[in-house]
DNA sequence: ACAGGTCTATTGTAAC
DNA sequence: GTTACAATAGACCTGT
């Protein structure tokens, strides 16, 4: 049998890392392996019936290892808890006396104080292990990068200290003796550990370079020295990258595989290669030079091999709070947790209450499965729920980084608990614990690039309430009194749907999301941790720099790229607010089209990077001689040796397109693994959509506008030049953005032709998009109707399809939309016209008459700043903003006003206080007219052609 | 002083 | 990341 999870290994490290006082402690009752594996990680194991289920008890010894509570609490009550959740039945049939349980002492005690204490500060240290790497961590009393790894065979989380010698370091120019010479001898520094001499690749000046790579035994040192060698006039590289980081980069480690760890290896078990593996690869990649194939090669492995599937652990809490809207502040902690739900990946659910006087369950059954308990102690029963949460790999919340945890770790501080018995990390930007990981799944959601190309904009708001709704078709429970003044069958109830929605956003679709991360992990080759809390440009960047370290490449500071910027030909006039020029929409027509294709160049940009060998030593390199120069702008991109951005975009590229995309939807293959090829596919989507957007953002380590800058020019020159060819050979083009052409009514064959000339002509595929029978043109840029060969409806840009469009004005347009869809043939667009022009009509009485409700003619504004922010004018929703406010509402960043237009002199009123009397109907006639319009314009009427409207119109108003 | 007009800037949302 | 649109705020001008 195997040795689970090294836990013995965990024993031997504790004896040599522990104090003598734990070591004490322990000698008093030694934890034994059962006590520390029973948790409910193990997930095949079944659970005991909760009838079954008997919470150890009591507390009273904790007071020799925990310092008294601040007196708050009476002693004989604060260490004592109730019988749990056996009993909820009792509460339920005579609630009087829970208050009469809640102080009978248990009989019977399974787990000493001490080891509950031990198994909040233990820590499971390994020596060896197989297990999929999560995340690495810098251990600050270590002075050493650790691995934090998932053991599958033990269903826990372990952590193995590095044994390889990995130190921090940063790189300069200058020799040992010149900075000697400069008086900046860093040697004498307490951290300095030795100087190296290396040898690396330059990038951008294409030759090998010597430097000394100071090494230092702390990462803050690095800091330190970084600006002493730099203000002597040295060049300083790699100084600025996370230690945690630069070990996985050296180390050249992927997180979110299968290793094996032992003594001072750290070796991957990625599949072997399989035999068609190689084949496939010679067949997508057959054009490309051996090593490109050979990268392949080992890229395929890594996306081949299964996502671990691990046990998590979802919660929330609720805090007592004396002002119902307002959430108590978790830098104070003022007021109790009374209430937090815990839900697991194997189906369990348990929430832990806090006793409060004269709060009390009513009739209502509880929910089903669930495990119950009451504790007199808000101490114990919060270091019950760290205890549990810390059984498991990765504990899930939704804003546990800025409210839950910090929340938990203050509260325990206040109750008297030192911070060495609180297992949680505050970080400078994240909270986290000690044993296992943690994401916050408002961090996570809230990352554009998942938001947009993942996710495709289904939800607005950044909140579990929106996020749920969007994704999983469900939402929070509906509450009509404060949390605070919840009975407790309702908490429970509400604090447990805020549990087992956020466990089902990452679990949903057979674990998509939490797939989605690890396979954004494998690309970008850094921890659960980080992944989830970081935009997508650190996503490239972790990427790129663990490229630049497996060729042994010297990563270049942001000055060396900024000097080949200013390099370029540059004529480009300058747009006002803009860094560079983008891309090329046409001017659309007005009116009705039959039969219109659409054909687009598939991923434009990130083929143009491949293409035109873009990347940030590519362009203006002054080091290269044979250059081509990018139309428009100037700029030259060498042509003698390949870039790394664009070898790893084209890679990326080439699979999907070529190979999981079309495993996605391989039929042949099992629903699960297609599940995963899609999960595949669909991170690779993200990855070359924000390829060229990095580029031209800051933000970016390796932000180079030259790229980006030639990345749209190149995209106008092919937009055009196909164009030009589609003249010639008499396409009617109508219209086209960026990427897109809408050719109406072609001949096959010729379409064909185009095709071919853009194959030929720039290496690009046009591919066809959609075929519209009929579509609907406004004369305005991105804004059409069009009606598929299927029947589908497709809408674009058009104010009736915005979000902050009111609900009745969306309802009225989609009905117009259906009277449309019915357009076939020209023949048709009397009739229906006809029919537009009655229900139009209908509309417009209806808003005279106001015969909708106050929540259709709702508004919905996002605030893109909190209220007080808008210094330079106060725009509507901000105006309804602040009436809330005033009510003392919080409204921040991030939310949603809904407000409706009102006749009084403010024009606006928040719909919590406005009646359907204040409604102006003027003001929605107006927004009916400019929805309506975009779809009458096609048919070359306008609003006030509608006959009747108008004479409605004036008489309304003369009367 | 102020109503009503023009013009520009700000803001939010969407397409790509 | 840029391009494009609608709605509106606020500055400025003009006529009374």
């Amino acid at each position: 049998m195997r040795v689970r999870g090294g836990q013995e290994a965990a024993q031997d490290k504790e004896t040599s890392l522990d104090s003598d006082e734990e070591r004490g402690r322990r000698g008093l009752r030694q934890t034994t392996l059962l006590d520390y594996m029973a948790g409910p990680a193990k997930p095949k194991k079944p659970e005991p019936p909760p009838t079954l289920h008997r919470e150890r008890e009591p507390e009273s010894k904790y007071q020799n290892t925990l310092p008294e509570t601040t007196g708050k609490e009476p002693a004989s009550m604060s260490l004592r808890r109730n019988q749990p959740s056996s009993k909820h039945e009792e509460y339920n049939s005579e609630s009087g006396d829970v208050r009469g349980l809640t102080l009978e002492p248990s009989p019977q005690s399974e787990l000493s104080d001490d080891d509950v204490i031990l198994e909040l500060v233990r820590e499971p240290w390994v020596e060896s292990v197989r297990g999929y790497l999560l995340d690495v961590r810098y251990d600050g009393s270590l002075g050493k990068a650790v691995l934090m790894l998932y053991d599958p065979s033990s269903g826990s989380l372990v952590k193995w200290a590095d044994r390889t010698g990995h130190k921090p370091y940063f790189l300069t120019d200058a020799r040992p003796e010149d900075l000697r010479a400069a008086g900046v001898d860093v040697s004498h520094d307490e951290s300095f550990l030795q100087y190296d001499l290396v040898e690396k690749f330059h990038p951008i000046d294409r030759k090998l370079v010597k430097l000394t790579k100071i090494v230092v035994s702390d990462p803050l040192a690095v800091r330190r020295l970084r600006e002493k060698v730099s203000s002597a006039g040295f060049s300083v590289w790699e100084a600025d990258i996370k230690y945690h980081h630069n070990y996985i980069f050296d180390r050249q480690l992927i997180p979110g595989i299968l290793y094996e760890v032992g003594g001072v290896r750290i070796v991957h078990t990625l599949p072997l290669e399989m035999d068609d593996a190689t084949r496939i690869v010679d067949e997508i990649f057959r054009e490309e030079p051996r090593e490109v194939r050979e990268r392949a090669r080992e890229w395929l492995r890594i996306f081949e091999a299964p996502p671990p599937k691990l046990p998590l652990i979802a919660f929330d809490i609720e805090v007592y709070s004396p002002i119902a809207t307002r959430l108590p502040d978790p830098s104070t902690a003022p007021y109790p947790v009374i209430s937090a739900a815990t839900a697991d990946s194997s189906g369990r659910s348990r929430v832990v209450l806090l006793y409060r006087d004269g709060v009390e369950f009513t009739e209502g059954a509880l929910p089903e499965g669930t495990e119950v308990e009451i504790y007199d102690s808000e101490r114990a029963m919060l270091l019950d729920l760290v205890r549990i949460l810390q059984r498991y790999p990765l504990v899930v919340s939704f804003n546990g980084d800025n409210f839950d945890l910090p929340y938990i770790a203050r509260r325990l501080e206040v109750l008297g608990v030192p911070r060495e018995f609180a297992p949680i990390e505050l970080k400078q930007d994240y909270a986290t614990f000690r044993r296992s990981l943690h994401i916050d799944l408002h961090k996570l959601f809230g990352i554009r690039a998942l938001q947009v190309y993942a996710f495709g904009n289904k939800y607005r708001e950044l909140s579990l309430e929106s996020i749920s709704r969007a994704l999983l078709g469900k939402g929070k429970v509906e509450l009509k009194a404060p949390v605070s003044e919840l009975n407790l069958n309702k908490l429970i109830e509400y604090n447990l749907q805020d549990a087992r929605l956020t466990l089902e956003l990452l679990t949903f679709s057979n674990n998509l999301v939490f797939n989605l991360i690890i396979m954004v992990m494998r690309t970008s080759k850094l921890g659960i941790e980080d992944i989830t809390r970081s935009q997508i440009s650190n996503w490239i960047r972790g990427l790129m720099y663990w490229e630049h370290r497996r060729r042994r490449w010297l990563i270049p500071s942001r000055g060396e790229i900024e000097k080949l910027s200013s390099a370029g030909a540059r004529v480009g006039a300058i747009i006002k607010d803009k860094k560079y020029r983008g891309a090329i929409v046409l001017d659309p027509p007005v009116g009705i089209f039959f039969r219109v294709l659409v054909l687009d160049f598939a991923s434009l940009y990130p083929s143009l990077i491949k293409q035109w060998n873009l990347s940030y030593e590519t362009v203006n390199n002054p080091n290269c001689r044979d250059t081509i120069e990018v139309p428009e702008v100037g700029h030259r991109v060498c042509r003698e040796f390949k870039g790394i951005s664009n070898e790893i975009v084209g890679m990326l590229r080439d699979f999907r397109v070529r190979l999981y995309k079309k495993k996605s939807k391989d039929k042949s293959l099992r629903e699960e693994e297609r599940l995963w090829y899609d999960v595949v596919q669909s991170a690779m989507k993200v990855y070359i959509n924000a390829s060229y957007g990095v580029f031209g953002s800051e933000k970016f380590s390796l932000y180079s506008l030259p790229v980006a800058e030639s990345v749209t020019a190149l995209g106008r020159a092919v937009l055009r030049g196909t164009l030009e060819k589609s003249r010639e050979l008499n396409l009617h083009i109508v219209y086209g953005d960026t990427d897109s052409l809408f050719i109406w009514d072609p001949p096959k064959d010729v379409l064909n032709d185009l095709v071919d000339y853009v194959e030929r002509t720039y290496g690009l595929e046009l591919e066809l998009d959609k075929v519209f029978r009929a579509i609907l043109f406004s004369g305005l840029k991105k804004n059409y109707l069009g009606i598929t060969e299927e029947g589908d409806i497709v809408i674009k840009g058009m104010v009736a399809k915005k979000s902050n469009t009111p609900e009745f004005i969306k309802d009225e347009f989609s009905k117009a939309v259906k009277i449309l869809s019915k357009l076939e043939k020209p023949e048709d667009v009397e009739a229906i016209l006809a029919e537009l022009r009655d229900h139009i009509n209908t509309v417009y009485n209806n808003v005279k008459k106001k015969v909708y409700t106050l929540d259709q003619f709702a508004i919905k504004v996002m605030l893109s700043k909190n209220p007080r922010e808008y210094d330079k004018n106060t725009p509507q929703h901000v105006k309804a903003a602040m009436l809330l406010q005033r009510l003392g509402l919080t409204l921040s960043r991030g939310d949603i006003v809904y407000y409706v237009k009102t006749r009084d002199k403010l024009g606006v009123k928040p719909v919590q206080l406005a009646r359907l009397s204040d409604v102006d109907p003027g003001k929605y006639v107006e927004h009916v007219k400019t929805a309506f319009e975009q779809m009458l314009m096609a048919f070359g009427i306008s609003w006030d052609d509608i006959s009747g409207v108008r004479k409605l119109d004036r008489l309304l108003f003369d009367s």
